[in-house]
DNA sequence: ATCGATAGAGTTTTT
DNA sequence: CTCTATCGAT
């Protein structure tokens, strides 16, 4: 069968296994995702079963887009009646489905991290608890936590044993009671209900009889609800396919539990096991290395990974002085590996936290390199994003408390603090949502509330308004109920005016570039589909790897990935690993398995970047190296030159070079990325020149003579 | 109610 | 350092 042409003898045992459970530990860059695509190709080709039947779960949409592209290819147009997804998406088609069975309404809203920060606000609110001692991002830690174990308010009642428990017993209590007022779910609701909808029998018979297989990779990363969720879905059947490596378990914040693939044995005594554990990706001596580096965890069953590809060159060990010469050693480095016939797009960076991508950008944009960040504030996230989704979701679902508040007096119409604070109270004493209390004051003539004619007659018209637009909402297709949105809140004319305004209608118009995917739909399915995406799309999920530019990512989005040239920096104590990590082993091992994966993503050159000082929140720090590197046989790396211990500088810092283009206020110059420009004023500074230029499309920037590829025109 | 300024606090990773 | 929250002035 031309499925399994081209799959080792372990790959292919893992893909023809048909029955009962199996459990495949895959070390990085060993096919695992080849194996799970083709594994799935094959249940349906050579077995006759439906794809109807099967189901796939993956750890981003990106991993399931492309799953269902490969499969596309293979199986054609049946690869469409495939469940594929991410536990989450997953979660949601269930509950808008079934979700009525236990309570759920069919237009739910989905809360995200900062909703939830907002609604647990006024959770302490409610309960007259200060949120200045009671930390609101520390209890949501700690809801979440409970529901990622399955944990609901009333279990959790039922383990209180101090005062900080009683006050997150209280604050979740009430929070999922706001939740419910709002129709909204959270993330972890997602998969705290599912679970809690396959416990009615009627449900579970349905879906468990469905799905004849199920498969989930990332397994290593899953929790407890997503476990129960599994083991609830092939209940019947038991055709439970799970694909990790305990090595690249990152995620344990997020609360994903190990236990769930060393467990697995236990749990299913028949399962068989496959061990991937020849490396396709990365060179012998990259692979090497990594091995090194994950050899010195503790709590780790060790494998004994090999690849057949060639040597390679040995990885660089860089020392640098700070982050700017960091940042420096990197974007030459790429320079002259396009030498070696390595193109920008064929380099990522990777670093522990997303602070640390600010110095590369501008170091990048200085050189001219093209780059691609992945992350940093996401475009979801961005304030006048959520502001334009905020109306959206009030067309679907108008008792969205979170979504009303926001947009309430955005743009500003003359409801301040005092009326929201005043509305909410009267809300809340009668137990209504913000929009039922604003209906109820409307139609009620007597009784006005504590408002006076003038804020009546305000509110009374941000009613009308969202009442308006909800009707649009069952009309218009989403391009056009987006366009209706802007121009009747007046919110397109209020952000032209802010600061910033024509970058952030910038995005706002991207939001509606995007609203155009889902244009075939039906006026309603196609805002409820839009809004769903929008709230359970990554980063990751949109990265490009056609545009040919460095990419930017942090190790934790960087798994799954793969990269020809990888360069790993802040390798300090404190940096990576992470000073949160100091105090506890196991974190400590996280931090070591996080190291791991971004060298495992490279598959021909590695760089690890150490700088001796480095300034976070605006303190200069001398950090040791990382342990991590201490742990690499010399014998296996190469030094880069580098600026330490060495009196001249000038090895990081060129001097501008005799042939650049001598430069005055006044003359016309272009740059390679920016365009052409007029120079405003040239100023030294040090053995260098700063430059102010004003682009006619990039506007005015200010570049380092030495650095900026700026050429002088006649 | 709205705007502006100033003080203060928080800085890991994200479906 | 940068973003946020709160305060005071208009």
């Amino acid at each position: 069968m031309d499925i399994l042409e081209g799959l080792n003898p372990a790959q292919r045992q893992a893909v023809e296994t048909p029955e009962g459970p199996l459990l495949i530990l895959a070390g990085p860059g060993s096919g695992k995702t080849k194996v799970i695509t083709h594994r799935v190709a094959y249940l349906i080709k050579a077995w006759g079963i439906s794809p109807y039947r099967i189901m796939a779960v993956t750890f981003t949409n990106k991993a399931a887009n492309e799953m269902r592209e490969r499969l596309h290819q293979l199986l054609g147009q049946r690869a469409e009646e495939l469940t594929l997804g991410t536990f989450h998406a997953i979660c949601a088609r269930f509950l808008r489905r079934d979700g009525q069975e236990i309570g759920i309404d069919p237009h739910f809203v989905i809360y995200d991290e900062e909703d939830q920060l907002n609604l647990l606000k006024r959770a302490l609110q409610d309960l007259d608890l200060d949120p200045r001692y009671y930390n609101p991002k520390a209890l949501g830690s700690a809801i979440r936590a409970a529901k990622a174990r399955l944990i609901g308010p009333e279990d959790y009642a039922r383990q209180v044993t101090s005062y900080r428990d009683e006050v997150v017993r209280r604050v979740y209590g009430r929070y999922q009671e706001l939740l419910a007022q709002s129709r909204a779910l959270d993330f972890d609701d997602l998969l705290m209900e599912a679970v809690r909808l396959l416990r009615q029998p009627r449900v579970l018979a349905k879906y468990q009889s469905r799905y004849l297989h199920v498969l989930i990779d990332e397994f290593q990363d899953t929790n407890i609800a997503q476990y129960v969720l599994a083991k609830q879905l092939a209940g019947q059947h038991r055709n439970i396919c799970v694909v990790g490596d305990p090595d690249q378990s990152i995620y344990s914040w997020r609360f994903a539990d190990l236990r769930n693939i060393l467990n697995f044995e236990k749990d299913y005594p028949d399962a068989r096991i496959a061990l991937l554990e020849q490396n396709y990706r990365s060179s012998k001596a990259i692979l090497e290395l990594a091995s090194h580096i994950i050899a010195a965890n503790k709590e780790r069953k060790p494998k004994g990974l090999w690849t057949e590809n060639e040597v390679g060159l040995p990885p660089t060990v860089a020392e640098v002085y700070d982050e700017q010469e960091e940042a420096q050693f990197v974007a030459r480095q790429v320079e002259s590996l396009a030498r070696e016939g390595f193109a920008p797009g064929d380099c990522a960076v990777m670093y522990r936290t997303n602070a640390q991508s600010r110095v590369l950008e501008e170091t990048f944009v200085r050189y001219g390199l093209p780059y691609k960040l992945v992350g940093g504030t996401r475009f979801y996230e961005r304030r006048e994003v959520k502001d334009v989704i905020a109306y959206l979701r009030l067309i679907v679902n108008p008792d969205d408390n979170i979504s009303l508040l926001r947009v309430i007096n955005t743009p500003p119409r003359g409801i301040g603090q005092r009326t929201v604070a005043e509305l909410s109270r009267w809300a809340q004493a009668r137990e209504l949502s913000l929009y039922q209390a604003l209906k109820q004051l409307a139609e009620g003539e007597r009784d006005s509330g504590p408002f006076t004619a003038r804020t009546r007659h305000d509110l009374n018209s941000f009613l009308s308004l969202v009442e308006g637009l909800a009707a649009q909402g069952q009309e218009l297709h989403l391009h056009d109920l987006i366009q209706v949105v802007l121009e009747r809140s007046g919110y397109k004319e209020y952000i032209l005016n802010e600061p910033d305004g024509e970058d952030r209608w910038d995005n706002v118009l991207e939001l509606c570039t995007l609203a155009q995917e889902y244009q075939h739909l039906e006026p309603g399915e196609g805002l409820t589909s839009f809004l769903e995406g929008v709230t359970l799309v990554s980063d990751v999920d949109s990265l490009d790897e056609k545009v040919n530019a460095v990419t930017l990512i942090t190790l934790h989005q960087a798994k799954g990935l793969e990269f020809p040239v990888v360069f790993i920096v802040g390798l300090e104590e404190g940096v990576l690993p992470h000073i949160r990590s100091f105090d506890d082993p196991a974190q400590m091992e996280e931090e070591r398995r996080l190291c791991y994966v971004g060298v495992t993503r490279a598959k021909r050159r590695l760089f690890l970047v150490r700088a001796l000082r480095r300034s976070l929140a605006g303190l200069s720090g001398a950090n040791p190296p990382s342990r991590f590197l201490l742990d690499i046989p010399p014998s296996l790396v190469s030094s880069a030159p580098s600026g330490l211990g060495v009196p001249e500088p000038k090895v990081l810092t060129p001097a501008p070079a005799p042939s650049l283009p001598h430069i005055r206020a006044g003359d016309r110059v272009r740059h390679a990325k920016f365009g052409e420009g007029v120079v405003v004023s040239c100023q030294p500074s040090r053995d260098d020149q700063e430059v102010t230029v004003a682009f006619a499309e990039a506007g005015v920037r200010k570049l380092l003579l030495s650095l900026a590829p700026l050429e002088k025109l006649g």
